[in-house]
DNA sequence: CTATTATATTGCATTATGCAAATTAATACT
DNA sequence: AGTATTAATTTGCATAATGCAATATAATAG
């Protein structure tokens, strides 16, 4: 193995399936891959010497015959990754290892808002702190990024958000990003990269198929497909923001914050929401309409990707997303004629740091099986 | 090549690169697939020999430098397909080949409606046809079944819809239809079997990402994501009726079939509908109002899958699907804040078969590679 | 007529996998 | 206690699939 992140097909499915068992024995591997044992053998000894993986006495076991299994394990210490959340006020960035587990972060002032500059910045500090922690570089698997907002046409390109708008020419793109921080990056929408979040280190890591309903400022989220993030034609699968039209009212943190406003509580941004709103009755009317809304939208999304599960999450705050998800739990039929039970409503785990989701991007890039392209039998 | 429907992954992508393309030189498939020539090379003589390829001067060559590319086609005599739609009243069948050419096909009126009479019915006319024809049974990838209707909770059985209501406990599983056939058997409802015609032979051959609103007496439809169709938890994904509550009115021929009793003209079955019934203004405001449903669905798809192509077809009659397929060309913005230009809407090309559709289940199955479902370098 | 160009093929090395036999460490039975 | 049974894992060997580099081929350009 030339370098220790450069894992063929199989291996990479040892790992999707290990990451979603949690821990699994070679045998059971090779029996859900649907490959030799003998093949299993090889790769994960590979493996487990590259420090991708560790190995341990089943803790599950129990009095049974045969040789025992030795179950094997993500080892937390055998990948990093980097990720940078563009804020239009703030960047984050942060340092994570195989485990999800953040490394080291920080939080920076925007110098000015020019490209140059905040790229210059995040890509800085994330070196700083792949330096002061001793890792690797080959450890590394690179570089995301994530920032609010939705694509426009031109798919590569952020919507112009109004902070920044002195971006207007600059479509990211790789390439682009590269030079900044030396290593891969890969960058996607904050909504997006919240979907990745769960996959790898939160509430859907035995998931295949799940959707995501991310509420902000906007309504944004994603969708899951296959164990690979389905991004449609113009980046904008799972925008489910688009299904209420800005005209009318609907369930997201804008619409909320006009709500006070108008109500006469101005607040200065959607983290000063504190409990002493949340006991105001007009935002507690607020919550009851947006509940229905998001029902709403559990229907339209078990109708479309009938996905086995619904994450809802985001920088909302978080009393007011758990109602939503209790709102969901209390509901036993989720719209007219759906025979089915609703599918399983879950509130998100990991929407607290955004920068994890960034982070999570590389790592999917390195170990995912779909994500190998092709390339059967090429690689090590 | 032990057997010529055994192929592997790269050959398996080999075959959906030139079904994509229609025809293609070795080199360019090395290219887009990212593997080298030699290897395109090896597998595409072993298909030629095979009999799945076949090999011709490139037509569109024009004075070029170098050696003269020899392009590729899929061989329509390399594999066949059984395929057979259970209707509540007749059994169709036929026999296709890989270019999708109806080879022979038949129309059986039920015997009772019993499972065990409709399966053997089925199977004895798939098996005289596959007989008369004279083909090689290695050459016939298998058996597809649909039938229209949607799935229960208990996502293998399919509605029990009341002509076939004395299948309560029969669950459509591949390991009871096997052995009415004699060979492998797939099956799934109609929607979803006319989503793989037009990715087999329709409109959507060179489409990875597209959806499909399937207009019958009810509202079906699916989705195909990274070319492969996706089913869903409960088989539901893309089972775009529900989102129109049954207690309103809805796009459906039953809706349409309503609408005309009430206005004192019934009909027998829709496809009674005839070029008279059209020119009624009562059916003339249905299908304005039904377009503006259709609309507001192309948009839900939209936000939600966001395909390169959304696909109209169905039992409706013609005319009718092709209006909505105008009105929604006459569409310049798909809905409020929809920012991109819309989806590629357009008439399904195949939806005159229903058996079309499921016959290309089985070709699927052994030609496409994410149905090849992991075992990397197996096969052949 | 020769140089240039691009496709396709072939020989050889390498990588990835499967198969079958051997090894290992547990329980079950006498 | 000693042997049989069981199941996970490993190892040696054969095979399959691919890449690389050199070669053959057939066209155009000058």
């Amino acid at each position: 193995m030339a370098n220790d992140l450069n894992l063929g097909y199989n291996s990479r499915r040892i790992m999707a399936s290990i990451r979603a068992s949690g821990l699994q024995s070679r045998a059971d591997l090779a029996r859900s891959l649907g490959v030799n044992p003998a093949t299993v053998t090889r790769l994960t000894t590979s493996m487990v010497d590259g420090g991708l993986l560790t190995e341990e006495a089943d803790p599950r076991r129990q009095g049974l015959k045969g040789y025992p299994a030795k179950v094997l394990k993500i080892e937390p210490t055998g990948l990093y990754s980097a990720g940078v959340y563009l804020d239009p006020d703030r960047i984050r960035t942060c340092v994570i290892n195989a485990a999800g587990e953040i490394m080291a972060n920080d939080e920076l002032a925007l110098p000015d808002r020019s490209f140059q500059s905040v790229m210059s910045a995040a890509a800085k500090s994330v070196k700083e702190q792949i330096n002061d922690l001793g890792l690797d570089q080959n450890r590394v698997a690179g570089c995301g990024v994530s920032y609010p907002g939705q694509y426009k046409e031109d798919s590569l390109r952020v919507q112009r958000i109004k902070q920044f708008k002195d971006w207007p020419n600059v479509s990211i793109e790789q390439d682009l990003l590269k030079p900044y921080f030396g290593m891969p990056v890969k960058h996607t929408n904050d909504a997006k990269a919240a979907c990745l979040a769960e996959l790898y280190h939160g509430v859907c890591t035995d998931v295949e198929d799940f959707c995501y309903i991310w509420l902000s400022y906007g309504i944004g989220g994603g969708a899951v497909v296959g164990g690979n993030p389905h991004l449609g034609r113009v980046q904008g699968a799972g925008e489910w923001g688009g299904l209420f039209p800005k005209s009318n009212c609907r369930p997201s943190g804008q619409d909320l914050f006009d709500t006070l406003k108008e109500a006469g509580v101005p607040i200065g941004k959607l983290s000063d929401i504190g409990l002493e709103h949340l006991k105001m009755p007009i935002v507690y009317s607020w919550r009851e309409r947006a509940a229905k809304q998001i029902q709403w939208l559990c229907l339209v999304i078990a109708r479309t990707f009938d996905p086995k599960i619904i994450v809802i999450g985001g920088t909302l705050h978080p009393q007011i997303l758990d109602g939503f998800v209790d709102h969901m739990l209390l509901v036993s039929v989720l719209g007219d004629d759906y025979q089915h039970s609703p599918p399983n409503i879950v509130r998100a785990s990991r929407d607290d740091l955004p920068e994890l989701g960034a982070a999570a991007l590389p790592i999917h890039d390195v170990t995912n099986p779909t994500a190998y392209a092709g390339k059967a039998n090429k690689g090590w």
